[in-house]
DNA sequence: CTTGACCTTCCCATGGTGGGAAGGTGGAGG
DNA sequence: CCTCCACCTTCCCACCATGGGAAGGTCAAG
């Protein structure tokens, strides 16, 4: 019953998280640096999947790895205070909130000159004059 | 009346695009090469600093370079059919919606996360609880 | 014992942008 | 004319997150 350490191709399939991105988190001490064998290999235990599960589940909400490293130390600390987590999250939503409206604003632009434009063989065109300054 | 050049600083400030770029969208072939002065000084006139302007609008627009690269070439291409400007267009439309899909996906679950956390002196955080895996 | 799948480290690329070093140029004031 | 400063040049490095691949070591199955 000794729990038998995964290798590295193995944590990645069971964290989802790709071997490289493993070895470059380790690097750039975002995780621990892990066991080896007397090899060399790198072996991990279920409490290091968890840490890479983590991870994932926080880049996939879009956190940076300045916020992913904040959360970590948040998760290991168990006399944080939740409204520090909150606050991280909630000024993550802002900074997605921003990014949306910009992008949002791009589309709208976008819309209005390709609605202008009739998209056909000819070669005017409302998209290329707004880029090229004309009208503005 | 000759047209005076201007330098890289003088263009980037008349572009809005800062010199380091400029010299960068030389490099990678996004703009011709500039003509220099004896001393090896790179001038700039009307026509390049339109073309500057184009590039600068189109980042603003949120297009990669190789999109920029395409809407270029339409520009330069007085046979161009506006349908192929359109395309573009409404390509990169297709992007920008796909990407406010997903930080908008990741806003809606942060947001329904942080509604669960009392965000106060208490370690206990359904944030926390979501990124370490629980209760998925 | 060979073979093939895995591991290791190392370097390079992406996309845009900026910082800065080391050295040359140009123009204005003394 | 000389000096000074602002500008120009090229070159390298950094960011962030990820992937590709080379060269060489290891392990297990056949």
């Amino acid at each position: 019953m000794t729990p038998i350490p995964l290798t590295i191709g193995e944590a990645a399939v069971a964290s989802g998280v790709s071997a490289k991105m493993i070895r470059h988190y380790e690097e750039i001490g975002l995780v621990p640096k892990a066991a080896r064998s007397p090899s060399g290999y790198r072996h991990y235990r279920d409490a290091d999947i968890h840490v890479l599960r983590f991870v994932r589940r926080a880049r996939e909400l879009g956190f940076s790895m300045k916020e992913i490293a904040a959360l970590l130390g948040l998760w290991n600390n168990r006399r944080r205070a939740s409204a520090d987590v909150k606050r991280l999250a909630m000024k993550h939503v802002a900074d997605l909130d921003a990014r949306i409206a910009e992008m949002h604003a791009m589309k709208r632009t976008l819309e209005r000159l390709a609605s202008h434009c009739h998209g056909d063989e000819r070669p005017d065109c409302p998209i290329l004059d707004d880029l090229s300054g004309a009208t503005r």
